[in-house]
DNA sequence: AGCACGCCGACT
DNA sequence: GTCGGCGTGCTC
């Protein structure tokens, strides 16, 4: 009898290790014979692919599985192994490619493969659900609908306009229902024969009408004709709002299409707005698979296959869809690639816009990075010539870009935030028939509720931190643990009634601007008040209107909407970013205000940005507004180079939080001793903490973290390695919760 | 992470 | 006398 192939499976466990099993059916040579048992005949499992889903037998429980590899023997004693229960698929769900990826991601981030894989699969995948499309059924028009119809609609425009949209594409029940048409004018048309239904499979991906490409400029034609699609290298698009970067991107992807090839968009996480789709699918007479938070389970599946099976010619997606199988990529495009949801904060803490660099690499394929304002380790990238730099300079139209102007507020009358300056433009613009757009990045009413006689402050009682007084409904909030309760009228040290809420928040500076402008529309944005689903789209809607108004919102407002008629904004807290615990401060701080005086004005109607601070005579404020961003980074990158800090060295954290403050500082310690061990302290490697991270009480938990500073990515990964492996053996590694994060983007 | 086993406190 | 608290150990 010949030797049983061995099934190496990936389990989706925290466990840092493969598990071997036996072919399903297979009787281990030990195992009691039962001579009445028909002997279930063992699967062949010498030629199975890795990468197909097993169900498996896992202590108590069952669970399913990849395969990764089948082997001949097993380290372990044969009699020890189980067989497996079940092999799920005849060919594999997880692609060769794919599976590559995480493989690589699993041994870059440190992450157990089995959780990679579980990451990258949709849900229903990983609950065994076969990987079948679904059909459903759509509208189309029959020969007659499609013919002349003489008057035969004159008097139903309803069912006139839905047989028009059903002429160009197929449509389901539930589309039309979006768009306002719903069953008894269907049933009207499918009476008068017009129209049939017909099954077909179900997707999310939407085909229209192709349009003619823009004729681009001269740098942006150079930038396109710069890219090489048969073979890998990364480009960085640099160019403000305006200069023309998604036009680029078509084009690019129209290359792609015209080879047979598929097209990988990353969009961030509030990218996907009905406006950016609507751009690509009217450009390409090709179906467009879309994956985004939205999606249910079973939308997620279907959008999966649907670009797995090569139907889908574009996919369209947000930080996870970097791991979508596509057969023929021909290119992967990331948008806004500074954005800081490319980089997942927790779990398999992994960089979407780093492993688009490997895969693209993988497939010889080229990357295309967008933004106004890069991350510097891209900008660094550049430098160093490992990606190529093309820069759009010129607005399209001839859009000059907003004068920004620093407003110094030092001793000032401030009300409520603003100064008499600011309220003063804000209704000059107003009054000429414009809007106004406020920045201010903290939600709620104020940060904190204080007692004016003893200057106790309202405490989360989970965290290290205030609680946020909201009026919308009147209530204490702690924004780090979602803690809520009732207002708080007296103080809780001297009993005193006199509270007041001290700072600002959104919901004050509304309050105070619809007091100073109370015949205008003051629209408050921020996730208090988007929290359903279609309330930030009804926002820019209405906004866009154009009807003199003011907008007052949080970093919501300074991505991806932009505001046409606006003419004003006006920045209430720049200062914040040029003293906050992280290094990164600074760098966001000057993303965000370039990133919101993009919003301001057009072609015809050039915006201005007024930005109070306290601090106009920081180096790095004039530098933004006087240099711009490019410079601006530029000095950051001096900074950082002194400091010895990313982009010139490479960090990771080693995360520990417990109820227990002692027990996860203990952790870290003895983290920290067997660290030295493998890896001594030296310039090529040093070691920051164990710290308390900056928030230190977060829901009940004390954190702390080890900083772990190298300047070269090999060493950091010899370090971490045998370090992980020996941290998984300690008997304090069990009780504490801990992580790791390679390149950690927040420090938090 | 799950899940079970196991050994001590307050309830019907 | 039992229900249930979470400490400890294991998963091919």
């Amino acid at each position: 009898m010949s030797a049983p192939a061995i099934l190496v499976v990936a389990l989706p466990t925290p466990l840092r290790r493969l598990f071997d099993y036996l072919p399903p059916g297979y009787q281990p040579p030990g195992a009691a014979k039962d001579m009445f048992a028909q002997p279930a005949a063992a699967v062949d499992c010498h030629s199975l692919q890795p990468g197909v889903r097993i169900k498996v037998p896992f202590g108590r429980q069952e669970l399913i599985g990849i395969l990764i590899a089948v082997k001949g023997e097993s380290e372990f004693p044969l009699e020890q192994l189980k067989p497996a229960t079940e092999i799920l698929d005849q060919s594999p769900v997880l692609t060769e490619d794919i599976l590559e990826l995480s493989q690589w991601a699993s041994g870059y981030y440190h992450h157990p493969l089995g959780e990679v894989i579980s990451t990258t699969l949709p849900t229903l995948l990983r609950q065994g659900q076969a990987p079948e499309r679904q059909r459903e059924q759509v509208w189309q028009a029959t020969d007659k609908g499609r013919g002349e119809l003489g008057a035969l609609l004159k008097r139903a425009p309803k069912q006139q306009q839905a047989l028009d949209l059903i002429k160009h594409q197929y449509l389901s029940s539930s589309q039309l229902a979006a768009l306002d048409i719903n069953r008894p004018i269907l049933k009207g048309l499918q009476e008068k024969g017009l129209i049939e239904a017909i099954d077909r499979l179900e997707d999310n991906s939407q085909t229209l009408l192709a349009e003619t490409p823009l004729t681009l400029n001269e740098e942006q034609q150079q930038a396109l004709s710069a890219v090489e699609f048969d073979n890998y290298n990364s480009y960085l698009l640099r160019g403000a709002t305006g200069s023309g970067k998604t036009e680029i991107y078509l084009q690019a992807i129209a290359k792609v299409l015209e080879q047979g090839k598929q097209a990988l968009v990353l969009v961030p996480e509030i990218g996907l707005t009905p406006q950016t789709l609507g751009r690509f699918q009217h450009r390409f007479n090709a179906p467009i698979a879309t994956l985004h938070s939205g999606l249910n389970d079973s939308e997620r599946l279907q959008a999966w296959l649907a670009a797995q099976s090569g139907e889908a010619s574009i996919v369209i997606g947000t930080r996870s869809a970097v791991f979508t199988p596509l057969p023929n990529l021909g290119v992967i495009i990331i948008d806004e690639e500074h954005d800081l949801s490319f980089k997942q904060q927790d779990g398999f803490r992994y960089s979407a816009r780093d492993l688009a660099a490997i895969r693209a690499q993988k497939h010889h394929i080229p990357l295309l990075l967008g933004s106004a304002t890069p991350s510097l380790e891209t900008a660094h990238n550049c430098e160093r010539q490992r990606f190529k730099l093309l820069e759009l300079t010129q607005r399209a139209g001839n859009a000059k870009p907003p004068a920004i102007e620093l407003q110094d507020i030092r001793r000032q009358a401030l009300i409520e935030g603003f100064s008499q300056e600011s309220l003063e433009q804000i209704r000059t613009e107003l009054d000429a028939g414009n809007q106004a757009l406020v920045f201010i990045n903290r939600r709620g009413y104020a940060p904190t509720l204080m007692c004016h006689d003893c200057g106790w402050q309202a405490h989360c009682p989970n965290c290290d931190a205030r609680l946020t007084v909201h009026q919308h409904p009147r209530h204490l909030h702690c924004h780090h643990c979602d803690y809520q309760c009732g207002m708080v009228d007296q103080c809780y040290s001297c009993l005193s009634s006199d509270l007041t809420a001290v700072g600002l928040g959104t919901e004050r500076s509304e309050a105070a601007l619809q007091d100073e402008f109370p015949d205008v529309p003051v629209i408050r944005v921020d996730r208090d008040t988007t929290r359903r689903k279609d309330a930030m789209q009804n926002i820019v809607d209405e906004v866009n209107k154009g009807e003199p108004c003011i907008l007052v919102g949080t970093q919501m407002l300074a991505k991806g909407h932009h505001f046409p008629d606006v003419t004003l904004v006006v920045v209430l807290d720049a200062d914040g970013g040029l003293f906050s615990a992280d290094f990164r401060g600074p760098e966001r701080m000057g993303q965000l205000l370039t990133q919101v005086a993009g919003r301001a004005g057009r072609a015809e109607k050039p915006g201005r940005v007024i930005i109070q601070s306290h601090l106009c005579d920081h180096p790095l404020l004039q530098t933004l507004l006087h240099d711009g961003y490019p410079d601006f980074a530029q000095q950051l990158m001096g900074e950082r180079q002194i400091a010895h800090l990313p982009p010139y060295r490479y960090l990771a954290l080693l995360r520990a939080e417990d109820k227990n403050a002692h027990q996860a500082m203990a952790f870290l310690t003895q983290a920290r001793q067997l660290a030295e061990q493998i890896f001594p302290s030296s310039v090529s490697l040093q070691y920051l903490g164990p710290l308390p991270a900056p928030l230190e009480k977060r829901n009940e938990r004390f954190r702390y973290q080890l900083q772990i500073n190298a300047g070269q990515r090999q060493d950091l990964h010899r370090l971490l390695q045998p370090l992980i492996a020996q941290l998984d053996e300690l008997p304090l590694g069990r009780k504490v919760r801990w992580s790791v994060d390679v390149d950690p983007q927040d420090m938090a």
